[in-house]
DNA sequence: GGAAAAATGAGCAACGCACCTCAGAAGATC
DNA sequence: GATCTTCTGAGGTGCGTTGCTCATTTTTCC
């Protein structure tokens, strides 16, 4: 069982090495029956390139900048110990990953470090991109410059990116509306949700999913105006408290963003978590202890591992002009009950 | 950015190529201190092989087997079909991926199969393996001919398999229990088992995993004895409809194995399944079509496409002596309501 | 039929590594 | 210090492509 090799296809084809590689390459000067001659010939003998002499001829480069918000946010923190994972693990694919830590909430600065990159120093980019108008200005300048862009984890449908690695956050919303209502009994009763700022798409596109489904098929749940904590603990903790006092009907609540630790302080502290159905997003050492403790009933997640191999895979693709294969690079939604946490030795070590 | 190759490291560690390549590779003949120095050398200077000169020097061959069940199943049809579609584009990176459809139900015949291959046609084996003393013989007899062998979906923990490629089922049973106990109201009620057969090994620890949480959180619930439908569509439509007419005060239904769509049929035609919480496995177009009309409140699954993928890995990692990245590998337990129901297009093409 | 243009053949040098041989150097042993 | 053993260096070849060049053949068109 040996390959087949392009000698072989020549042979088939009865024309030399150089035409078939022209043909194969779409290089210029074959006449069109010839190019269907050869096209036959690999056909009929199934070849495929060897992707291994393909790859180390071309001695292409991939060089990759991955963009990810730091900051105390614990599933950033595994996105982007992710991506330095890998990059470690692919540079012997030709890839250089290069992880550049962003302020998620100064657009200006995340569009000057967009604006700083272009062919000659990068060729593909993957940025967690906020909301800020700036930021879709450089990242369509970005790909004008002929740098592919991928948004990561919250996405800018209007700006020019090739594609959104991430979960669909409106599905995500419906989910979490989904449970509260199952989890809750039939009987009118008081939803408290938090947001880090609806002013960014996925936390938006939750809520807007967890309302559509709550209001259609939950209709005795009343949704409270939703609070934005700016993903910080000590302000969630702050919001729950307060809502806890003004509203003794409450029974659920959903924090639509990170800073759940703040959400699961303040419950426990308040002596109600037996009572009330809480809903948060993401797996942390916090979230999953409050799942394991029965403060959280369910946390909706990505999986930061996925999303990484997904955007490099892509944005490879990209770089190959080669198609993207929708269904492998669709990021599913994840929902973890205290019963189906995956082990902890999950995340991949980092060496030094 | 030139990559580092093993001049560099040589010249770094004042060596030859020929020195360099020993170490790399464990030849033999090489001085202690001398391997020390090597490795430093690549260590500061971080090389890593090409993989595609490796690959292609090496030129290595993967010939996998996929012995999977046929028959109509979905999930089967499907693990079936990604293990085809994979056996294309995993072609030119010098891999075979043979599948070869199995009767599960056929110890026999399975063991017979197993036993005819060795290490001079293939490469490696990833077995759906039905629990049959014969077929694990089989599996430590293939190996002990040193062909690696993996457990797909359903495990062989007694045998010899390198690895299992498939979903804590126990997890799984554990998920759906308390989906079931949370789903429904507080109230003592009595709930329907269905399971292909409590003789294969996941169906009975989906069991075991949902009796452990029904017993302790939810005391109020009655688990029905387990019937066993073998996973087939009119068995279990029948099995419903009976125990539906012997207990009144059903208020639940979980479906362990296949043939979901005999419980779905019956159901739907006993007119009640609006008050009945229905959970099964596996995501198929019926499951799908039943979640969206809520006869079905939800779908534990398994992701056919990534369990290929990942027996590829291992399988290959397996051959090439490399240590298995068990994070990677885990594959995940997914919850499905009818809110976050990935699009049909993820089905992979299969050309012809 | 002849000139120009287009298509094709033949061949070579990378690419980085694996795997091999053979000669020669360094080290151990007495 | 001679001998034997163990290490090491130098060099070659092959892996299947890519991406050239240059010569040669075939086709096209006036």
């Amino acid at each position: 069982m040996r390959r087949v090799t392009i000698h072989d296809v020549a042979e088939a084809a009865g024309v030399s090495l150089a035409t078939v590689d022209r043909v194969m390459n779409g290089r210029p000067g074959v006449r069109k029956t010839t190019i269907e001659k050869v096209r036959q010939a690999a056909e009929t003998l199934n070849y495929t390139p060897d992707v291994f002499a393909a790859g180390l001829a071309k001695k292409r480069l991939y060089r990759f900048h991955f963009l990810i918000p730091d900051g105390p946010n614990a599933f950033m923190e595994d996105l982007s110990r992710e991506a330095r994972s890998h990059a470690v693990t692919m540079s012997g694919a030709r890839m250089h990953v290069h992880v550049e830590p962003i302020d998620a909430f100064d657009g200006h600065r995340v569009a000057g470090t967009l604006a700083m990159l272009d062919r000659s120093a990068c060729d593909g980019v993957a940025v967690v991109a906020p909301a800020f108008p700036e930021v879709r200005a450089a990242i369509d300048r970005l790909q004008a410059r002929g740098v592919p862009v991928v948004t990561l984890v919250s996405d800018h449908p209007a700006s020019t990116r090739q594609h959104f690695v991430g979960i669909d956050n409106i599905a995500a919303g419906r989910t979490a509306g989904r449970l509260m209502g199952r989890f809750l009994p039939k009987a009118p009763a008081t939803i408290g949700l938090i947001a880090g700022s609806l002013g960014l798409r996925d936390h938006s596109d939750r809520y807007a999913g967890c309302r559509e489904v709550v209001e259609r098929d939950f209709p005795h749940l009343k949704l409270l105006k939703v609070r934005e904590g700016r993903d910080d603990n000590a302000r969630n903790a702050d919001l729950v408290k307060k809502m806890l006092a003004e509203h003794p009907d409450l029974a659920g609540f959903y924090n639509i963003g990170a800073g759940s630790r703040g959400m699961i302080a303040a419950l426990q502290a308040s002596g109600r978590s037996g009572d009330i159905v809480c809903i948060g997003h993401e797996l942390t050492p916090h979230t999953r202890e409050a799942l394991m403790s029965d403060v959280l009933d369910a946390v909706i997640a990505q999986d930061p591992g996925h999303e990484i191999r997904s955007a490099i895979r892509v944005l490879k693709a990209l770089c190959d002009g080669v198609p993207i294969i929708e269904g492998q690079e669709r990021i599913r939604i994840d929902v973890f009950l205290k019963d189906n946490l995956p082990d902890i030795s999950e995340l991949p070590d980092l060496p030094g």
